[in-house]
RNA sequence: GUGGCUGUAGCUCAGUCGGCAGAGCCCCUGGUUGUGGUCCAGGUGGUCGUGGGUUCGAAUCCCAUCAGCCACCCCA
């Protein structure tokens, strides 16, 4: 076929089956959150382009060159959400939320978008779940956010993820350092591709992400942004890191981790997934204290992290599905029907069935034979036969479709007859 | 934005040297008056991604284009 419309590039049609996946895994997740304490909060996907402009920081890719952005009749800029953040502080700020007692934590699952060139793991519309946690400065908290992200992932068995984290430094001792990284990188140009060469003086710590191994050997000499914290920030990483010893949760240092948004300083945070190649990046975060000041709030410090939730899925173990069968959706009950009259008689048992079990009503006037077919495609245990014979005798046939028995059972006592049958 | 691979039936895929468009699964009908899963027989279904070119003749060769997948960049 060559259908007249096809989905846009970089999105997904989830149907039956794997819309279950997606379900069991957000029952699961939504579970863990409010275990640690997180509430759900849920934001508009359109945002006023400002609003991302200034979080996540023009230079970053994802601003200058993956959101879709569009102008309304008005001339107002909008943009789709590339990420959550900047919604949730919009969100808390505009909601009066900032003179709340405590930590607020809010957790979210939705779509982000970014025009980028699609592959494995990697759509334009594609779908996170993350919280951000506003309001405590303590590294404690980072290391449980972290901890969260860890229990997201256990929870839906995506085993062997890996945690990598760093400390990418405040305002205080951040700017020394680059200055420092940035004179070394001019004395030593000639190792850089010249498309990264920008990067140096808009932000020098993203030529870390850099997998071109000359500039890899020219970083691995420098000094790494640890050994350049100020005291408070080196306290800080210091408690986060120990703080997940004592969690027991697993761990990398690596100073060579830092994310792609503006809005981050002090702990950021990398899982990785450790089979396979693919898109191993399964979560980021971070810390970002001056993002709600910023966006014109009161000084508030932040942490979160985001979960790609198609990434987790990619690398599941996924049991192969039977293609025919992914495609009908199962079902209890079904009631096979010779004409529409028959069909409307069915219709009044199902309406008997229905606040016990699934019940599909098959309305095609098809030949029995192909009905019962049906029947047997949607998994049905068992199956109702309506025609003129049972409509006549005020009875439906109702046959127990793995022993092939059948017998005439009056509809008064249908539904006592199927919850009995449904059990054994 | 750059590169590689792939586009044939609803699905998964064959298609030789350029010579009538194929298989399996699914679907439909019958074998079974109104009954599934197994079996048998028959049948429906195709702009061969699209547009051009070469040729007596193109799914096949050439060019362009679109789409999908994968990788880079970057990220989730």
């Amino acid at each position: 076929m060559n259908p007249k419309y096809r989905r846009l590039k970089g999105t997904r049609d989830l149907l039956l089956e794997e819309v279950e996946r997606w379900h069991w895994c957000e029952e699961r997740w939504s579970e863990v959150l409010a275990r640690y304490g997180y509430g759900e909060i849920r934001t508009p996907i359109i945002e006023s382009t400002d609003l991302f402009l200034r979080s996540v920081g023009a230079g970053t890719d994802i601003v200058d060159k993956e959101m879709y952005t569009f102008d309304t009749k008005g001339g107002e800029s909008l943009t789709l959400r590339p990420e959550m953040t900047a919604s949730v502080v919009r969100a808390y700020l505009e909601n009066g939320l900032t003179r709340q007692p405590g930590t607020m934590k809010f957790w979210y699952l939705g779509p982000m978008f970014r025009h980028d060139r699609p592959q494995a793991g990697r759509y334009r519309q594609f779908h996170q779940v993350g919280v951000e946690a506003i309001g405590s400065a303590s590294p404690v908290l980072d290391a449980e956010v972290i901890q969260t992200a860890m229990a997201l992932l256990e929870a839906v068995d995506a085993d062997g993820a890996q945690v990598h984290v760093n400390s990418i430094g405040c305002p205080e001792c951040r700017p020394a350092y680059l200055e420092d990284l940035r004179e070394y990188l001019q004395a030593n140009l000639a190792a850089i591709p010249e498309g990264m060469r920008e990067r140096i003086d808009v932000n020098p710590l993203r030529l870390f992400d850099a997998k071109d191994e000359g500039v890899q050997a020219l970083l691995a000499s420098f000094k790494p942004i640890t050994d350049a914290l100020c005291d408070a920030c080196r306290e800080h990483y210091s408690v986060v890191t120990g703080t997940l010893q004592d969690l027991a949760v697993p761990f990398v240092e690596d100073s060579a981790l830092v994310r792609g948004l503006d809005y981050y300083g002090r702990t950021t945070f990398e899982i990785t997934a450790r089979s396979g190649r693919k898109q191993s990046s399964l979560a980021g975060g971070g810390r970002y204290d001056r993002l709600v000041e910023q966006c014109g709030g009161p000084a508030t410090p932040a942490v979160g992290f985001s979960i790609g939730v198609e990434r987790v899925l990619l690398h599941l173990d996924d049991e192969p599905v039977d293609p025919q069968r992914s495609r009908q959706s199962p079902v209890d009950v079904y009631v096979a029907c010779v004409d529409d009259e028959a069909a409307r008689y069915g219709l009044a048992a199902a309406d008997r069935l229905r606040g016990l079990c699934r019940v599909e009503v098959d309305t095609t006037g098809r030949s029995l034979k192909a009905q019962a077919k049906s029947a047997n495609l949607r998994r049905a245990r068992l199956l109702l036969v309506a025609g003129a014979e049972e409509m006549a005798a005020g009875t439906i046939q109702l046959k127990t479709l793995d022993t092939g028995q059948q017998e005439p059972v009056p509809c008064k006592a249908l539904l006592a007859q199927v919850r009995e049958e449904l059990r054994g």
